[in-house]
DNA sequence: ACCGGTTGGCTAATACCCTTAGCCTTCAGC
DNA sequence: GCTGAAGGCTAAGGGTATTAGCCAACCGGT
């Protein structure tokens, strides 16, 4: 029986893959090992269990959506990187519905898990929005809670149907990233 | 053998109880007959089964969300009325996380699914409180949208341990009720 | 009071799914 | 070429949802 030549991130990235594609809900671990053409047992060479490969596939999520969000605001400031930003997540989101569903529920076990260091790169993308409305200090972290709310809200709400009635999703999108923009502005810090 | 004296709705219930004391995830058939005193295959005489379990306890999470809203904002317009709204909402998902998490995910089967019912009858509330901001009709879905992901990414980040880091959460909610009363305003109808 | 049908329990059995144990082949380095 | 680790495999066990089929309990009318 020849090799099927697997690492931990082949089989990661199948899961990713076929967890966009199928639903967060049917990733299996049958499954998984059909489509990277093994059997199951063979999957626990690689990746500890289902706990440990949800988590890496969230990680991997995270990773993916800072690095989206992180070069599409690149030379921007002010509204021109907060839309930026919210299109680049927002578009992620959407394209990898399946991975980035892993990123819910899953706590990071400590401060040097791959998560929550993929988790924090992605605040910093956020960040650096901010950092285009002189902010006051103390309104960072607030902020920062408000702007990902609001995105990672829209963006499962839509991904799960959420949004069955008339308007345009994008032109309401369009909208929210108005509101933000308006919000944060009036919050600048008195000069 | 005695009767249990069981219906569907006392199912649904208990099934809503089970989750929020032991999260959505552990939420097992099983588990859930041991609670009422029956056997796992009875419970499919109330229910036709997991799928439809979780779909009921939606549609229960989503009345009882939309019956705090309604309640909390009486006699209130504007930044009051959006902040009973958004505080009454918020308490309820953290109260009942359980209950909550099984919207998610869920996709209504048509419009007279009671979830669907549900869901519109909630956001009947919250467009009880745009009314206080006199937006252009053409803004009203939008704002709606906008609010809804704000509030449910809130609830649901900070259900799932989503804000690990420093700052106080209520506080950080707060800032994110006067940010969407502030773009609320500055989206008003000119007059 | 009875009696028949419906309702709501039950046991038994099936089909997945995740995981562990233990074996055996392949491959890389010496 | 040998050897040891790595990466496949089969077999087996435990858990969960579900279906089939039986039987007792309840409710109505007579």
């Amino acid at each position: 029986m020849p090799r099927a030549g697997l690492d931990p991130a082949a089989v990661v990235a199948a899961g990713a893959a076929l967890a966009d594609e199928m639903g967060f809900g049917a990733l299996t671990m049958g499954g998984l090992a059909d489509r990277v053409g093994v059997r199951t047992p063979s999957l626990y060479k690689h990746v500890a269990g289902q706990e440990d490969l949800v988590r890496r596939i969230a990680a991997l999520a995270l990773e993916e959506a800072a690095q989206a969000v992180g070069t599409a605001i690149q030379g921007l400031s002010g509204r021109d990187a907060l839309a930026a930003a919210a299109h680049a997540f927002r578009a992620y989101v959407l394209t990898h519905p399946g991975r980035y569903a892993a990123t819910i529920g899953i706590e990071a076990t400590g401060p040097d898990d791959s998560m929550a260091v993929a988790a924090s790169r992605a605040l910093d993308s956020f960040r650096a929005v901010l950092r285009g409305y002189d902010l006051p200090a103390t309104d960072e972290d607030h902020a920062l809670r408000t702007l990902r709310s609001a995105l990672h809200g829209y963006a499962t709400l839509q991904s799960a149907q959420g949004f069955r009635w008339s308007a345009d999703v994008d032109e309401s999108f369009e909208w929210l990233v108005d509101l933000l923009d308006r919000g944060l502005r009036g919050s600048a810090a008195p000069r």
